[in-house]
DNA sequence: ACATTGGGTCAACCCTGTTGACGTAACGCG
DNA sequence: CGCGTTACGTCAACAGGGTTGACCCAATGT
């Protein structure tokens, strides 16, 4: 139809149900919706059926599927970022920053699954940016060292969040024969094809583990160690 | 109907259009599939169309569209490992892996999105693991620590390269569109209220750059820091 | 009070994955 | 060589998905 999903509604019209929707109510059913029933339960029809409307009502609001996708992964980013202030610390800013974005895709792992690779240069993430680069140049790095490193802490932290993201996004069953997998599977192994495997295969359960954490602190180490004089609290 | 999906397969039948079908054959032509007409393209009825064949058919190979990935993902992971052999340099070899891996993934964009958080629990994927975890022994770290570090270090290398596969596999139109931004919002924003994007303003187009080898040297270097003695090329 | 039109509703279309029944042809065995 | 067994390709059907165009009522600005 595609219809024109203007920017100011004026004529608002109850729903047979007697709800009156709004842009806001919508994205909110859907995270709620996904909240509650899993991430699967993210449909039209059944955003429709949750709200008491019509499903093809949301059409007017939104272009489609992808349209509402983006809108609520902007409003998970403004939830995740919201209140955010830098400290004197930039290592901890930025260890800050990294779980706080982490936090607000895990929270809506089908939405951010769905979004993540998106590139949405809005108000938020520029800020963002700009406070991120800031702590690099407050940290005493170079101007194009503080652009470059940057860019590949947040495309690191972005990148895993989104992964781990799309993996709690999966069908519960997938979700849990991909955890099973490293128990399971990995278990009964040839010790003399796999050796390396054989030698840390108690280690082998905590592999389904998220790295995330890790995988922040090796970065802000390698960044630390780059830093110049080593200062920490600069300032 | 739950098939069983057996190892090996006598009664080789040819369909209806004479192909004679094979796992290989299936994820081969998926592979094509995605590659050609986009992730979107890869549905039962439409790989069957494409084989020759009823698109049930693909049930006695596989149990479901899950499964079906699960071996895509394998078959990349495969390819790109081809032929390699670690070498003593632990920190080149690893270097080499996530190398290998982004072009394996980069060679199959849209696959690659697809697919790229999944446990694969096929032998191309084990292998690779094995060879991983035994880098990192070889280095002189503890089991316990070789199994986590591999996973901080891989999971890295896997959501790096799935990102960048993912925004390589998005329509030309909105990829340009996505870069050029970078250049237009970023470079007239207001200097006070952005100041430290102000003072990197000439770094800011390369912004647009992947960050994958930038992010792969800053872990490498913060495992070596960690590595028992430091040694890099140990016997 | 009236014409305009935003927007909720409905029916319909085509897509998807998946299943169970069905039959045929390929194989192992005698 | 032929006979049963059964693997496996085929077919019809189901439930659920997104999206569209027509319809029509009521809220709005004049």
């Amino acid at each position: 139809m595609t219809t024109r999903v203007p920017q100011e509604r004026k004529r608002r019209r109850p729903t047979r149900s007697g709800v009156v929707l709004s842009e806001q109510l919508i994205v909110e059913t859907a995270l709620r919706l996904i909240g509650e029933h899993g991430p699967e339960a993210l449909s039209v029809r059944r955003l429709g059926a949750a709200l008491g409307c019509d499903p093809t009502a949301l059409y007017r609001y939104f272009h489609g599927t992808d349209d509402l996708v983006l809108a609520i992964a902007d409003r998970i980013i403004g939830d995740a970022m919201a209140g955010f202030v830098p400290k004197d610390d930039w290592v901890a800013s930025l260890r800050e920053m990294a779980l706080r974005v982490r936090a607000g895709y895990l929270a809506h792992p089908r939405a951010a699954a769905m979004a993540a690779h998106r590139v949405t240069r809005r108000r938020n993430e520029i800020h963002a940016v700009d406070t991120g680069i800031g702590l690099l140049l407050n940290a005493g790095f170079a101007p194009a060292d503080a652009a470059r490193l940057y860019l590949a802490f947040i495309d690191t932290v972005l990148s895993h969040a989104a992964a781990e993201a799309a993996f709690n996004a999966l069908p519960r069953q997938q979700r849990e024969a991909d955890h099973r997998a490293w128990r399971d599977v990995y278990q009964d192994l040839d010790p003399e094809t796999y050796p390396s495997l054989t030698a840390v295969r108690p280690e082998l359960p905590g592999m389904a583990d998220s790295s995330f954490e890790q995988a922040v602190d090796l970065l802000l180490e390698a960044l630390t160690a780059r830093a110049p004089a080593g200062r920490r609290s600069p300032r």
